[in-house]
DNA sequence: TTGAAAGCGCTAACAC
DNA sequence: GTGTTAGCGCTTTCAA
């Protein structure tokens, strides 16, 4: 039943139309559901089609037809579990819906970014879902402008006329501080990303929120918003930790999760007993670690899944050009590493 | 200085015949640094392309040449950071080349993995790196076979005309094994993925050999070689750590630890003094939980580079039709997560 | 409705 | 060396 005349070289619409008898035209309207095509006739098509075994190539549609089915995704890196997450969850989205991606990690670099969009458009891709390295940045909000390609934000914005998929870190980063706050925390830490993105950004809004919104001075001198790295993590929750006035509490990102650790560990700390930790973004680690980690998860997977229909949406026509910008809320997962403050650590004076 | 006479309108090869005063067959040669052409005339074509922005349409391109420069890329599940990983390490070494990547998720689907590469076929990718579901599978063979495009297979081995690239799992699974008998176990279990892949069956042929080339008798009442999640591990590992005779040591794959370690809570153990575990693939749990868990570490990354540059040389005509199989050996990496049997665990007869 | 023909933007074979 | 020409395989007018 499969493949039943299966000749090897490739058989073009040309081999199809002759063996049909009829033209060119008609087996294009018959695979395109274009125009009326006389029963009869589509009938003879299709089983020419079964017969010679024939797939229209893809580059030629292409070619004429200036649209490739193609979808460009761009990530900063999709070893971060969360992004990993994000195109798991878009992938099947775009997939069932007759689309290939091209996928490319831009390390959080400009330069890269800039040329895998070129890349992108000139490869005629259909649409664009990206994370931007720096959604603050002039250059890449210039080149987002001419851009030209149907295009989905995620976790980013930008005063764009484009459509952008969130998570909402404002509210995530504001619970986490408030319920520390609740506890009786007063010294707390941020350590996150660095302000070049709208995550960045609205944690440190929510953060100081929790504070002000209480009456409270927020603790500048313990929010560390730097460095994406590990390392990073490590070097704010250690600097948080010693001196004078160390921090009870910490509020960390998923990422700067294990420096956090390791910091806790080089000091001798124990958790909560001498520090009290929330983590935005939920990870395996967060989950399994003694004690498991109370947490802000964010369902990354639904943000992609969004992000895809959206575009789709986009493509389709549907929105028309009306911007929609999607929030996904967060959940908060309270586990064991959260008390009340009081506990002197080891070395505090 | 940039985009100087940038028109909206697509700007083709034609155009810049016209603007350079040569003739199309030139400028492509130009282009493609095809046969000789005069020094005046390659100036006067190249600044023609600069002043008019233009750039060469892809998909003409390989509509016409038969080559599209992309190579297609297919995993079972991007969400494993082992594969994430490997993604990572292949990503800038085919895009350095000038390629672009089709990404797509088989999630161990035999049916979406054969639609997906045929989908790459159509689309006239250049080459394909593949990690299959089922390589013991006789359609996947056939599929393969026909396949006709350049392919790489990472961690997976089929008998058949392709290059292979493989870490070293039989020789890591002994490694950790004889370990752990050496240090007195003789009750230890194994965990790991069903024996449809390459990475299955030598890990069960590590640990066999383990326990054979000292005469001893493999407890294969502890072997389980089944699912691929975290709930498996934790069912197997339970089963393992209850009833007349359990296990004193497990050596588990990285991505059942997370299952593993969840037993062993619900049981009430200890490691290493109940359990003794090592995981089969380094990962950020196994080197931050307490105890971090001596590991088994491939390097991913590496492997993906080097499937990459393995499919590179292959296109450049390389290897010619020589087979290349490449093996990627581990490192051991010893943590806190073993010691000598003897504790009697708490429900023990 | 259907067929014929033009051409998407490019490369490659062939003359000159 | 360089220009001319014929397609790559398809979609899409335009007549019929």
């Amino acid at each position: 039943m499969k493949k039943p005349t299966a000749r090897s070289a490739t058989v073009t619409i040309k081999h199809v139309a002759r063996h049909a008898g009829v033209s060119l035209g008609t087996v294009s309207r018959v695979l395109n559901r274009a125009g009326n095509v006389d029963a009869a006739l589509r009938r003879r098509v299709e089983e020419a089609i079964l017969n010679l075994g024939y797939e229209p190539n893809p580059v030629a549609q292409s070619l004429r037809s200036r649209q490739s089915r193609v979808i460009g995704v761009l990530m900063p890196d999709i070893q971060n579990p969360l992004t990993a997450a994000a195109v798991t969850g878009l992938e099947p989205v775009l997939t069932r819906a007759g689309y290939t991606l091209f996928l490319a990690n831009s390390h959080s670099d400009r330069e890269r970014e800039s040329d895998v969009l070129e890349q992108f458009k000139r490869r005629r891709v259909d649409g664009v879902i990206v994370m931007v390295a720096n959604d603050n940045d002039e250059a890449t909000r210039a080149q987002l402008r001419d851009f030209s390609v149907p295009l989905v934000m995620m976790e980013r914005v930008i005063d764009l006329d484009v459509d952008c998929v969130l998570t909402n870190q404002y509210d995530g980063t504001y619970r986490a501080t408030r319920y520390l706050l609740g506890l009786g925390h007063r010294r707390i830490g941020l350590i996150t990303v660095p302000a070049i993105t709208h995550s960045g950004r609205e944690r440190l809004r929510g953060f100081e929120s929790a504070f002000t919104d209480l009456g409270l001075d927020v603790p500048r001198d313990l929010i560390h918003s730097g460095g994406r790295q590990h390392p990073y993590g490590r070097d704010a929750a250690y600097s948080s930790l010693i001196g004078r006035d160390p921090a009870t509490a910490i509020v960390a990102s998923g990422g700067h999760l294990a420096g956090v650790i390791e910091a806790v560990r080089l000091l001798n700390l124990s958790v909560p007993r001498h520090l009290s930790l929330v983590t935005l973004g939920d990870t395996e680690l967060a989950a399994l670690i003694e004690p498991p980690i109370t947490a802000i998860r964010y369902d990354w997977a639904a943000t992609g899944r969004c992000a895809a229909e959206l575009l789709l949406d986009h493509l389709a026509g549907g929105h028309g050009s009306t911007r929609q910008r999607i929030t996904v809320t967060h959940e908060f997962i309270i586990r064991g590493s959260c008390a009340a403050p009081g506990a002197k650590t080891p070395r505090a004076g």
